[in-house]
DNA sequence: TTGCGTCTGACACAAAAGCGTCATACTGTT
DNA sequence: AACAGTATGACGCTTTTGTGTCAGACGCAA
């Protein structure tokens, strides 16, 4: 279960394509007909990609690409511009934007996979699917197991996507504020502390591992996930 | 990787072509020309897959494929639709057909194999008819029966490809809808929490022989299949 | 066709697991 | 010591899953 991704298209013909070629990949796809249609399942649940077309009825692509970056809320999700034709001004103009990539119809679902793909792992660790490991500990989002040395152990999905976050985001310093924002998709009324909560479960789990002494706390910041001390 | 493909294409020269591409990856080939040839082929002795030109004379791929789908025989054999151009909307009818993938010609034999490969493997665990052994859990689609140790174990039709389907792909978590997918068929209206019910069942069957722990759910992402806990 | 038994999917209710908040205890800083 | 930030256990609530039941579909036999 990769990713989730939005498709901002107003033919249906290409959301078709785009959804089956995305499906095949296990991406969960939603879709919109335009600006307006895409900012509701936005807000409702916050994508981890989105395909843009560059022309929509009423607000253009482009100039809802300027608003999703401007906003807080999908500053950091990735955008990839669909258009018609390969304008070299336009692809300028699509990438002043702010979009991470640009690809011209018609393209392939292959490559769209690939593209998509591509951008996930380097901007969206977590979204990857792909195995991460911190010295003996080992997490696969595909089997939703997480392995320390050769104990199995039991999380709450939450405590998973924690783990999962800290082991793609390792050695950093993260508030509050961001851990809720990657954990919980960023648009939840959640009071900060509860992050201390969910801090205070996972190390349990990880406790018999001894693995709860990489959750260190960095007083008046936040938390990191670090192998030393 | 055992396999019947059947080349439906009126041109020989893409024929012969298609036929040096699976011989050299160790398929077996066999062709026919139009829908009418490709019918008598059918019957005759029923392909693992099958590789189907947009164009034909007579009646067309589109017809045909739709045929396929509906006709009981061929319901679940896995289509690749071959188009001349890279053209959106037939792309899109091309999948509306339920075709499983497919390629714009000219493709490369690499391309080509890569394809039916990928496709097979996706589809074909289940219908490859081969033994499938989890443990002491034994299942013969073949026979249709179920032995776990020496006990035989009776399932209804569902709750055998249930188990079919969950013992061709072990280890990873499925999403309620990739399970409806698999086992009822990509076209099914059925409500996700009947997964939940078949699962019981399942679990129930199993339960004689201990084996009911595999079945293991992943709370808030699906099941999941698998030896360790 | 009719009748019979099995299989199925939906539903409703029960049970369980997970979640967020709070009050309180604790720890490090100044 | 006083203060501010953090840790922790408990608790009420929500969401998700488990399970029994039932009406209808389906296959099969007569």
């Amino acid at each position: 279960m990769p990713g989730k991704i939005l498709v901002v298209d107003d033919e249906p013909a290409i959301r078709a394509m785009v959804r089956f070629a995305l499906k095949q990949a296990d991406f969960t796809c939603i879709e919109a007909a335009d600006a307006e249609q895409a900012q509701t399942l936005v807000l409702k649940d916050l994508p981890d990609l989105i395909l843009l077309d560059w022309m929509l009825p009423g607000v253009s692509g482009v100039d809802y690409a300027r608003r999703l970056r401007r906003e807080r809320l999908t500053q950091n999700v990735p955008i990839i511009m669909l258009t018609a034709r390969a304008d070299e001004d336009d692809k300028v103009r699509a990438l002043g934007t702010g979009a991470d990539d640009f690809m011209t119809k018609p393209f392939s679902p292959r490559e769209l996979v690939a593209r998509v793909k591509a951008i996930l792992r380097r901007i969206a660790p977590m979204a990857s699917g792909d195995v991460v490991a911190v010295a003996d500990l080992i997490l696969d989002p595909s089997t939703h197991k997480v392995l320390a040395g050769d104990e199995h152990l039991s999380l709450g999905p939450t405590e998973f996507r924690l783990l999962h976050f800290f082991m793609t985001h390792t050695e950093r310093v993260h508030s509050r504020e961001r851990v809720l924002d990657a954990v919980w998709g960023s648009n939840a009324y959640i009071d900060e502390r509860t992050v201390d909560v969910h801090i205070r479960r996972l190390r349990r789990a990880l406790m018999a591992s001894g693995y709860d002494r990489y959750v260190q706390t960095v007083r008046g910041v936040g938390y990191r996930f670090s192998g030393d001390g």
